[in-house]
DNA sequence: CTTCAGATGCTCT
DNA sequence: GAGCATCTGAAGA
């Protein structure tokens, strides 16, 4: 997707990524690609529950005021990264984060970072359970704080978005966000989108 | 299916 | 020092 794709408003840009297809080349030139199938949108300007709320500038958020199309990785819990991707013109700090995913190409690769085992050794369980969570989808994709700042504009990033196919607007599902218990009247924005694939 | 505790380290005050 | 945009495995309904 080109940088103007990410260049607008952040919840309508968190409804469109669903469908779309994330993909994430290894140094050895392996493509690791998944369907987005959740998001969640986060708005400096106006909500408690964006890192950056009321422009706060510190070295962890300073990715959120880079130009659209930046990714902005961090780790969450002392354990777990979550990937966003920056959006709105630059200066305003907005990203949406990629909750959850199924897995569309070399699943085998993404199996082994996820479990440490083969897909047709998984159980029902893992199965479903796959990258259906942030901490999930960047353990399965290999990212990490090494990504934060990647262009995803730029092919040499290897890490970026392509069109996929979206969902039918009526499949699309939207709620609060999930653990943001401290965001006070933010908790109840309905930035959280989904569906099923 | 559900709840629950514990892991773990960075970030900001 | 407190809290965090999470996940897992164990235990119970």
């Amino acid at each position: 997707m080109t940088r103007e794709f990410y260049n607008r408003d952040t919840v309508t840009v968190a409804r469109d990524l669903l469908g779309r297809l994330l993909v994430r080349v290894l140094p050895g030139g392996a493509h690791l690609v998944c369907r987005i199938t959740e998001t969640e949108a986060y708005v400096g300007r106006t909500d408690k529950a964006c890192h950056a709320y009321g422009y706060k500038r510190t070295a962890r958020t300073q990715t959120l005021f880079a130009p659209p199309g930046t990714a902005y990785l961090y780790l969450i819990y002392g354990m777990y990264h979550c990937l966003n991707l920056v959006t709105e013109p630059e200066g305003e700090p907005a990203a949406v984060l990629i909750r959850g995913a199924v897995p569309a190409e070399n699943e085998a690769i993404i199996a082994q970072n996820r479990f440490g085992r083969k897909p047709e050794e998984l159980s029902a369980q893992q199965r479903k359970n796959f990258l259906n969570g942030p901490g999930k989808l960047c353990r399965g994709l290999l990212l990490d704080r090494g990504q934060n700042g990647l262009d995803l504009t730029r092919w040499e990033s290897g890490l970026f978005v392509c069109a996929g196919q979206p969902p039918a607007p009526s499949r699309v599902q939207c709620g609060p966000r999930i653990g943001i218990d401290y965001a006070q009247e933010a908790v109840h924005f309905p930035w959280r989108f989904w569906y099923e694939p």
